[in-house]
DNA sequence: CAGAATTTTGCGGACTAGGCAAGTTTTCGC
DNA sequence: GCGAAAACTTGCCTAGTCCGCAAAATTCTG
């Protein structure tokens, strides 16, 4: 059960997410000021930077909870089940129940990933937040398969390996024309990871 | 030939690139300023930012020239290799030939890459120069397997997938201890990665 | 050597990031 | 319930960043 303090910190914070992406949509990141964030979310200033460091930061924070939700899945996932099989559908996961990710993306959801490379900080950010959840993916990659994750190597190799194979589908899917459905891809994506690239020329 | 204009501007960048890490080491990143670097380097505290846009670009910037090396070193190889050989032999390329690769790593080695991953700021930006030179390696695997990076999805794929791969070799060299040489370490998570990460467990 | 092209530099402005301390709001023990 | 304690918000303030602009300095071209 939480607190009042809790959902109003939660709610905080989802309002200058919101906020912080819809701005950046609108009108273009860098004419989008930390002030204009905070008042469209009805905080201070100074209270933006209690919950993020940046703007992008703030930006990028949906971003997060994707790359958080994945590892949580992969943990949540049955013991016995292959990793290969475990480690696509944690992946999957956060793309799956929305409409966009079936159907051919909608201009919204094309635009608000595509603010994530627009200008170098944001990029540096975005992809700062995709590899914040690789040692959690590690970690239940060691656990299913018996390596340990400080000494081996093999965990951690998974573990990128995986989400980048991930965020090339998504780089994909959103540059592909004409419009093609995303959670295929990602699978495919990681078949062939797991797969060792065959050449594909033969 | 390169006149002289030319021969300035890079011992500049270089000027600027090494006071910056320097400093970073000496002094620890949120102590040195940008005024700090462009007085090392001799040159004004606006010429800094005609070179970088940031200190952690400037510290990053050895990082970006061995991305590009890579990219490079992938387009000469001869045409008819086969692909994994001529990756490997790529992304091994910009550190070999130093002793610190075939060697323990030197403490002044494991903390100047430790300092690219110390503030978030400096880890976004590092990741960024990382994923800097991937259209260019895609571009190249593109060519060598008759594949279109535009349009396909296999070479850009199988380009993040190396640089991650490569990344975590480096890593874990970091960490190991007792110290282990590094070339071994990146041919091998190359082969893993080109092998499907067969189950080590079986 | 003169004029063009390029680079460096100082100045100034808009913005950011975060320490500190006072004011509010929520929680918790009694 | 109630009053102290804890947590959160806010304003103020400082140090620092990043970049546009235009003048000065440097290098290149013929």
């Amino acid at each position: 059960m939480t607190g009042l303090r809790e959902r109003k910190k939660q709610a905080t914070r989802d309002a200058l997410m919101t906020a912080a992406l819809q701005l950046a949509l609108e009108r273009g990141l860098d004419t989008v000021r930390v002030e204009d964030i905070a008042e469209a979310a009805g905080v201070s200033p100074r209270t933006f930077n209690n919950y993020f460091s940046s703007k992008y930061e703030a930006i990028a924070a949906r971003h997060t909870d994707r790359t958080r939700h994945s590892a949580q899945v992969l943990r949540d996932r049955p013991p016995g089940e292959p990793l290969w099989e475990a480690v696509t559908r944690a992946m999957l996961a956060p793309w799956e129940g929305a409409e966009q990710t079936t159907l051919p993306p909608g201009p919204e959801a094309r635009a608000a990933l595509r603010l994530l490379t627009s200008a170098p900080a944001m990029e540096g950010e975005s992809l700062r937040v995709l590899f914040s959840a690789d040692g959690e993916l590690a970690a239940a990659v060691a656990e299913r398969t018996g390596t340990d994750s400080e000494r081996d190597f093999y965990p951690q190799l998974v573990a990128t390996a995986v989400i980048v194979a991930t965020q090339a589908a998504v780089r994909h899917w959103l540059q592909a024309e004409p419009a093609v459905p995303l959670l295929p891809l990602i699978e495919e994506a990681l078949r062939q990871l797991g797969a060792g690239f065959p050449d594909p020329s033969i």
